[in-house]
DNA sequence: ATCCCGAGGG
DNA sequence: CCCTCTGGAT
């Protein structure tokens, strides 16, 4: 009964919307390029909101990578609790800063493989920390962007891997950023995971996701 | 009760 | 590919 609308071209998707999500800068909170990293971490599962409200008294303590290398496993995990996963994000963000003491002379890498290398750091984490604090491209694909690119059949894929390789073959190069985070926030407020406002979203009339009266996955 | 701004391990 | 890790939000 439904009809199924062919997927939209991803630059179509972007000039929509654009004009409506002119702020994108990150609602992280960090004073550093090597705080992003930290707060990106511990993002993983948990609002930034929640993250903000750890990082002050954590990055009081702890404001760089010499730091936080010599923090104690347990203080950590004390500090970050509340974000969730909080056991393996203390033991990665603390073996993260060793990494960066001992092999990067405590600066942020930005090479994708330094970064990956990393405990902790995926793909996500690294693509987001690339384009933040180096510029470069990339296209970051958190849980947002990998819902809303499956819904409007840019990337029809669970797999977030597969999902950035589909988009950045959808995209020019200079535009993965700007994508990234147009979408993440269109996701984020508008094409929301448990109930989509499509009835305010400017796509809806050529989303393959749309039903008639909302509702879907 | 179920889901969520990831990553690592089996 | 699947599972697990966790607290907080809904």
């Amino acid at each position: 009964m439904r009809t199924q609308l062919p997927p939209m071209p991803a630059d179509e998707v972007l000039t929509i919307l654009s004009p409506l999500w002119p702020d994108h800068r990150s609602a992280l909170n960090y004073g550093s390029c090597f705080q992003l990293l930290v707060a990106v971490v511990l993002s993983a599962q948990c609002t930034d909101e929640q993250v903000n409200r750890v990082t002050p008294a954590l990055f009081a303590i702890y404001p760089d990578a010499q730091a936080l290398a010599g923090a104690r496993l347990s203080d950590v995990e004390r500090l970050v609790h509340s974000t969730g996963f909080y056991h393996a994000k203390a033991r990665n963000i603390i073996a993260s800063a060793q990494q960066i003491v001992h092999s990067y002379g405590g600066a942020v890498p930005e090479a994708m493989e330094a970064l990956l290398s990393l405990p902790g750091v995926g793909r996500k984490t690294a693509n987001l920390v690339r384009s933040v604090c180096f510029g470069l491209p990339g296209i970051i694909v958190d849980t947002h962007v990998l819902r809303i690119a499956r819904r409007l059949g840019i990337a029809p894929t669970d797999d977030p891997a597969k999902s950035e390789r589909m988009i950045a073959a959808s995209l020019p190069q200079e535009q993965w950023t700007r994508f990234s985070n147009v979408l993440n926030r269109h996701a984020k407020y508008v094409c929301t995971a448990r109930k989509p406002h499509c009835a305010e979203c400017p796509l809806a009339m050529n989303c393959p996701s749309t039903q008639p009266f909302d509702q879907h996955r």
